[in-house]
DNA sequence: TGTACATCAGTGAACGCGCGTTCACTGATGTAC
DNA sequence: TGTACATCAGTGAACGCGCGTTCACTGATGTAC
C-alpha cells in the first residue's frame, strides 16, 4: 500500500467533506436543497472550485446515490450477519426491520435512492447505482433460497432479464425459473409500507408505524412457512 | 343552476387550461417542470397573469394533486363498480390492478401524489388531498371488509389515529380494532411492486412487470382466503 | 540548505439562465341609465 | 340605440434570488538540482 502524499490526502479529504455536506443538506432540506453553490458556500469555496473535485452536478449526485446505497446494503447485510442463526423466516424479518430503519434514520436518503427527487438530475444509462442493487437483490435471494419452495404458479423464465438470472445464479446456480419473480415480490412488500411511511401517507394515522410494519413481516413469514 | 356569464365560462375555461397545461408539462418533463413561468410561456401569456388564478404556485400544486388524487380515486371506485360482481377475492384484483394501470399511465401523476417531488413545494398542514386519501382508505376498507377474519395477533386499537377509526366506522359500524391496520397492511402490499416498477427499480429486471403484479395478487388473495 | 521551476487548489468575476412575485398600467368587455 | 362608467384580464417591466458552468488568474505547496 502506497503511502499517500500530503497534498493526497487534503485532496480525498476535501472530497469527503463535499460529500458530507452535500448529504448534510440534503437531509436538512430535502434533496432539492443540494447544489453545487451551496455546498462551496457551506464549506467557504467559491462555488467554481467544486469543479477541481467533481465534474459536473450530476456526477456528484450520482456519487452520493452510489455511497448511499452501498451504505444501506452493507447495514442490511451486517444486520442478517451480525445476529445469531435463528432460522430462515427470522433472518428476512431481521433484514427487512433493518431497511425499515434504515430508512425511517435516512429518510431523505431513501428518497434519494428510490424516487426521482432531484430536479433536472438524469442518471448515467445503467442507473446511479447498478452494482449496489445488484448487492441488495442478491442478498435478499439468499436469505429467501431456503422458504423458496416451487409450486409451478409463478410465472416464466423468459420474463425476467438474462442479467439479473445470471446474478441469481451466482448466488445459487441451481435457482428455478420462478425464484427470481418470487424475490422481486417479496421485495415489493418489504419496500411498500417503509415507502407509504417514509412520505408521510401512514403519519396520522398510525401511532407506531414500526408495530404495523412488524406485523406485516409476521405475516408474510407465516405465508411463506 | 345559475347560467354562466360569458366572463365567467372565460375565466374558467381558463383556469382549466392552466391545469391541463401543467399537468402535461409535469408528464413531459417531470414534476420539477411545473412552473408558473412555463405555464404562462405555454399560454401566450405573461406569468404575472397567472395570479389572477392561482394565488401561488404552491396553490396550483396543491389544486393539481387534489385532482390528480381524486381522478386516481374516482378510477379505482368505477374499475370495481363497472365490473359484475365475483368475490371479494376478485374485486381486491380488480381494484389493484387497477391502481398499477392508472400509475402506469400517469406515473409522473403517481409521483407527484406519493413522492415530494416539487423542491421547496410545503403542502398544507392537512396534506394536499386528505378528502382523496381518506376516499381511497375508505373504499379499500369496504372491500377488504368481508376478507377480515380477526384473530387478536394483529395489534390495538391505541396504535391508530381516531380519524382514520371514525372514517373506517363511517364505513362500517362493526369494525374491528385490528382492521384498520389490517387494511393498511394490504395498502402497503399493492403499493410496494407498484411504487419500484414506477421508480424504475423493476424496469431491467422484469419483462411484463403486470405478470409480477398480478402473481403477487393471487399470493395476497390465496393468503386471505 | 538554498534556489528555480512545476504543480495545482482555489479565487473572483462573469455568462446566461430560470424562477416566484409585485405593481402601475392599458384596453377590452360588460352594466346602468 | 347610445353614452358614461365600472369591472377586470392581461401587460410589461422590474426586483431579487439561486443555479451550473467557464476561465484567466494568483499564490501557496511540492520537486529537482
Amino acid at each position: 500500500v502506497r503511502t499517500q502524499s500530503r497534498r493526497e490526502r487534503l485532496r480525498a479529504e476535501a472530497t469527503e467533506e463535499i460529500k458530507a455536506i452535500a448529504l448534510r443538506l440534503m437531509a436538512e432540506d430535502g434533496p432539492g436543497a443540494i447544489s453545487l453553490r451551496a455546498i462551496a458556500r457551506e464549506m467557504g469555496m467559491t462555488a467554481g472550485a467544486i469543479y477541481g473535485y467533481f465534474p459536473t452536478r450530476d456526477d456528484l449526485i450520482t456519487t452520493l446515490i452510489r455511497e448511499l446505497y452501498t451504505a444501506l446494503v452493507g447495514r442490511l447485510e451486517s444486520a442478517v450477519v451480525g445476529r445469531p442463526y435463528d432460522g430462515p423466516a427470522e433472518r428476512i424479518v431481521t433484514w427487512a426491520e433493518a431497511l425499515r430503519e434504515w430508512a425511517v434514520a435516512n429518510p431523505q436518503g431513501f428518497q434519494l435512492i428510490y424516487d426521482a427527487p432531484v430536479p433536472g438530475y438524469r442518471p448515467p444509462p445503467e442507473g446511479p447505482a447498478p452494482e449496489a442493487e445488484r448487492r441488495l437483490c442478491a442478498g435478499l435471494s439468499s436469505l429467501l433460497t431456503p422458504l423458496w419452495r416451487p409450486d409451478g404458479e409463478q410465472g416464466e423464465w423468459e420474463d425476467f432479464d438474462r442479467g439479473l438470472a445470471d446474478q441469481v445464479r451466482a448466488v445459487r446456480t441451481d435457482v428455478e425459473p420462478a425464484f427470481v419473480g418470487f424475490v422481486l415480490r417479496i421485495w415489493g412488500r418489504v419496500h411498500g409500507l417503509v415507502s407509504l411511511e417514509i412520505h408521510g401517507h401512514l403519519g396520522r394515522q398510525v401511532r407506531d408505524p414500526a408495530k404495523l410494519y412488524r406485523a406485516d413481516l409476521r405475516d408474510l413469514v407465516k405465508g411463506l412457512a
